[in-house]
DNA sequence: AACTCGTGGGT
DNA sequence: TACCCAAGAGT
């Protein structure tokens, strides 16, 4: 037996029943459930990812709204950088393809949002292709079953990715399988802190347990802060924008944050990575929510409509 | 290569 | 309580 059959037999009676895992589920129900996951976990995806399906159950629905619905849809899911970039995402499907998420993993890389894991993610999971795919847990798995060591680095190198790529069957369906399964198994076992090496399939053959599986005394990755960053001074000025339909005033965004400089700083960063839009001077929206100026013709005075 | 970018639950 | 960590991407 190999590493990649004990996986593939554990999915087969261990899998959670997660919706994007349904056989219906489009292409794009895999890519969208793909970039909601970057860095957030599994349960607080599956609600949004339901809402997010049924509004906008294709890339040109999507794509059709501006990004401002985007952001707002959003939610609470955290980064959400990742919600304009879905939305550029499906503006490029529209454009570059006509509205067909490619399978090929050259063009899906080259889509916004979409990294060495996401691409290979989409094209194994939705199209059955024979990649490999490499996060976090896949590159903790390999690093104790196989290497022996306690974890990985921090992100996926080009070593990893030969590393994954030896451990998969030759058959195309058998590796996507063998994918989603080392996943599972880090998700759900070989976890960061506290593995449960004792239901793992591989606690026979793993490196690591052979030695005494000895977890690393410290934090492994260095500390993430956020109290009195500009993300968490971000996420306060954005959550005032979510929740309002008409432009806001510099005045409701002031009262979020006390010191003047680091606020200010965490508006023009949401406005540098285009989240937010000023209007006017004293005047802020989502992306995408300016009112435009139309002429009308009733005559010479803009008016403002709702685009 | 190192750093930024949200949010919330588990321990 | 404080700290860890979660299907990463972009610069």
């Amino acid at each position: 037996m190999t590493f990649a059959d004990d996986a593939i037999a554990w999915f087969d009676r261990n899998a959670r029943d997660l919706p994007w895992r349904e056989p219906t589920t489009t292409a794009w129900g895999v890519l969208v459930s793909e970039v909601m996951l970057q860095q957030t976990p599994v349960v607080r995806v599956e609600p949004a990812w339901r809402s997010w399906m049924t509004r906008w159950p294709t890339p040109a629905d999507l794509a059709a709204e501006p990004p401002s619905e985007a952001i707002r849809m959003w939610g609470r899911l955290g980064y959400p950088r990742r919600a304009m970039r879905l939305h550029a995402c499906a503006v490029a499907i529209v454009e570059r393809h006509g509205g067909r998420v490619p399978d090929d993993l050259e063009q899906l890389l080259a889509l916004p949002g979409v990294g060495t894991y996401t691409g290979r993610a989409v094209a194994t999971f939705a199209y059955g292709q024979r990649h490999p795919v490499v996060d976090t847990n896949v590159r903790r798995v390999v690093s104790r079953a196989v290497e022996g060591k306690p974890d990985a680095g921090a992100s996926t190198t080009a070593a990893d990715l030969v590393a994954v790529e030896d451990l998969l069957p030759a058959d195309e369906a058998l590796a996507a399988r063998a994918s989603i399964a080392f996943m599972e198994i880090g998700a759900i076992v070989c976890t960061a802190r506290a593995p449960r090496c004792t239901v793992c399939p591989f606690e026979t053959a793993c490196a690591w347990r052979a030695t005494g599986e000895k977890l690393p005394e410290g934090p492994s990755r260095k500390p993430q802060r956020y109290a009195g960053t500009d993300r968490q001074v971000r996420g306060l000025l954005l959550e005032v924008l979510r929740h309002a339909h008409g432009p806001v005033p510099r005045q409701r965004l002031d009262v979020v944050w006390p010191d003047d400089v680091q606020r200010a700083r965490a508006l023009a960063g949401l406005v540098e990575d285009g989240l937010v839009e000023p209007l006017g001077a004293e005047n802020f929206v989502l992306a995408g929510d300016a009112p435009r100026t139309a002429p009308t013709r009733w005559g010479g005075d803009d008016q403002s409509i709702r685009v």
